[in-house]
DNA sequence: TTATAATGTTAGCGTTGTCTAACATTGTTC
DNA sequence: GAACAATGTTAGACAACGCTAACATTATAA
């Protein structure tokens, strides 16, 4: 498949998320969720209607092909992984997170992605829950001193 | 000042760059180091010029005006902190962690931006040197393994 | 059912930023 | 200093992607 864009990524994974809620798809509702006008949502469909990525009538709603999904999920796995970072992480703010995972989403190497899951994999699978280093890191992230000082290997 | 867009903000840190190790910055170094034709760098730098961010007199040589030695050293700022993060910490390779770097430090949040800092802060000023929560991870990411149970707290 | 609102499409424009090709200047070498 | 190489500039094309404006279709409500 041809290369896509940041902007048409951006088109598939909105599909994806709406159609999580919504059922059908218009184009006024990618309008909304991606804060363009319309007629830039009709030229972007158009595109991947004719690129198989998309169905869509003249006027109808707008469906992913089976190979539309299967690029949207793959954007929209990136996007969830980088916001889990940036939020529940760095502990960013949800509007914060979820546009700069946005950014990112397009244009980090493959390899930088499986290196931030690998790294939430490592604190997620932490036999004893929440690792107290992660704790103490947001807890200097509040009140910006240790609470403690760094840990050191059990005698 | 206008906002700057991307590419541009990638001449001012590249001539920053070239002029930490030669002296005197010229088109075809820029050329080379941003990986563009000649043509593209006149194009950038006379609109950089235009708005008082380099001096460059035709056929001469190009150098920051003071304006823009403080946008470039931002720029700069932002990627090495953004590098620091790819390449000390996630571990990966320097070309991709550089190249990475350089694609995000245009695309974030000041606040991001701050709370990665503020991480690495928290790493580095650990009062006995590298975590070894940190160590355990770096050898995660090798082994696959956790090479120790989680810490606790000490007694 | 007809007027109006909402939605969707198309054409064409502007911006950004790259490129190639042609031309201009400067540097180098004999 | 003449010829050639290296470097730099300009003009013009193209691609992406947003926009506005005008028009087309569909939905809604009187």
């Amino acid at each position: 498949m041809s290369v896509l864009t940041q902007s048409k990524e951006d088109y598939l994974e909105a599909i994806l998320v709406i159609s999580l809620e919504k059922k059908w798809v218009r184009v006024s509702d990618l309008a909304d969720y991606l804060g363009v006008k319309m007629s830039s949502v009709a030229t972007g469909i158009r595109f991947l209607a004719e690129n198989g990525l998309v169905n869509h009538e003249k006027y109808g709603y707008i469906e992913l092909t089976r190979e539309g999904i299967r690029v949207a999920k793959q954007v929209y796995a990136r996007h969830k992984t980088l916001y889990k970072f940036l939020h529940d992480f760095l502990g960013l703010s949800e509007p914060v997170a979820w546009r700069d995972a946005c950014r990112m989403e397009h244009v980090l190497d493959a390899k930088t992605m499986k290196r931030l899951l690998k790294f939430l994999e490592f604190i997620e699978t932490c036999p004893e829950g929440e690792p107290l280093w992660l704790s103490n890191f947001h807890s200097f992230l509040k009140t910006g001193k240790r609470p403690e000082p760094c840990l050191r290997r059990e005698k």
